[in-house]
DNA sequence: GGACAACCGGAGTCGTCAGTCCGTATCGTT
DNA sequence: AACGATACGGACTGACGACTCCGGTTGTCC
């Protein structure tokens, strides 16, 4: 698609790269993506220059944050739709989607909010995971295990506001475990 | 509780004030947050100054548009839960809150992010829906047509979530239903 | 071990936005 | 109609945050 990689960054370079994405990716999800980049290069131990240098903009930051994660999701879940039955699969994408979602809604939206189509990006990566959706989905569906008037917009609405259901309810297992137990039994055919 | 209406305001204040919350309401809602304050002023047709002698700050203009509409929400709900069954009550009201919390999320957010623990009138409000939610659901529940095992917290959670599953959704009436009726399948007993 | 490119740090720039201040206009009352 | 109280407008201020720039440092290759 695009050209690959330009040419291997200098040790230290790509030393300070990993450091700053680990941070930012850590400090977005536990505080939001209000926090000053300069907050971020100094928990890193770096300049703003360097930021700014890895990432010409806060919002190539957030996108580079995101984009990482999703492939890890991706990743994850095809691991698990490849050793399960079609209804099992499905619901454990589902559950693995929410765990991993931590306070990624905001994201989503900051960066909606600054013009998405630049992020080429991170439609690649949203690609990728919706066509891993729309396959569980099909494939649960013609097992018998899920409602056939669903389609994948309304599935990925629900993956969005189930995670918010989360966020909202803290940490507390039993109940997640019982949110989860509502959604998926409306999942099923009646 | 807290001491009423102050003295009468003049003519000229009470009408700028009624259409700063009118323009507040809308442009919060239909644009986010991040709006500028003085675009809010010109919009209204005042000066920033009448805003700010109004709303000491942007967050308590917020805050007074949130309590606005919450205490739509819990006039309304308290009217459809007095002409109802207790199921049909807590369903109707359920679609009642999701239908008029557009938008609203993002406000509660903006709030919490700002420390939440001033907003005393927002909490008031907030604890009269709740308890009519409470009742709600604790009826439902007693007509065996909610699952027993929920309680106040999850079904919080769950409207929270809910109202943000039909944001991303965006107006398309069928795929609402669907929802609509995954969340109320999965909300009912076994 | 020396030389050059690649990279770093962080003080400084620029724009934006919440909130203030005060001279002016409007309301309401006698 | 005239006067005091009340409210208005919008230029101005201060804080903050994204991004730039360049003198200095460090890695890498011969």
């Amino acid at each position: 698609m695009s050209g690959a990689q330009e040419r291997p960054l200098r040790a230290d370079a790509a030393r300070n790269r990993a450091r700053l994405l680990d941070v930012a990716t850590q400090v977005f999800t536990t505080r939001g993506v209000g926090v000053p980049t300069e907050e971020i290069a100094r928990s890193a131990g770096v300049g703003v220059g360097t930021l700014f240098r890895h990432f010409p903009t806060k919002e190539a930051l957030l996108e580079a944050v995101m984009v990482r994660r999703l492939e890890a999701i991706a990743a994850q879940t095809a691991r698990l739709a490849a050793e399960s039955e079609p209804a099992e699969a499905f619901f454990g994408c589902f559950r693995l989607v929410i765990d991993q979602s931590e306070g990624k809604n905001e994201f989503a939206q900051a960066l909606a909010a600054a013009g998405v189509d630049a992020h080429a990006a991170l439609q690649e990566s949203s690609k990728v995971i919706q066509a891993q959706l729309a396959e569980l989905l099909a494939g649960a569906q013609q097992a018998g295990a899920v409602r056939s008037e669903l389609g994948l917009p309304e599935l990925i609405a629900l993956l969005v506001g189930t995670s918010t259901t989360m966020e909202y309810l803290g940490a507390d297992p039993a109940a997640r475990q019982r949110i989860f137990e509502v959604v998926f039994d409306g999942l099923r055919p009646r």
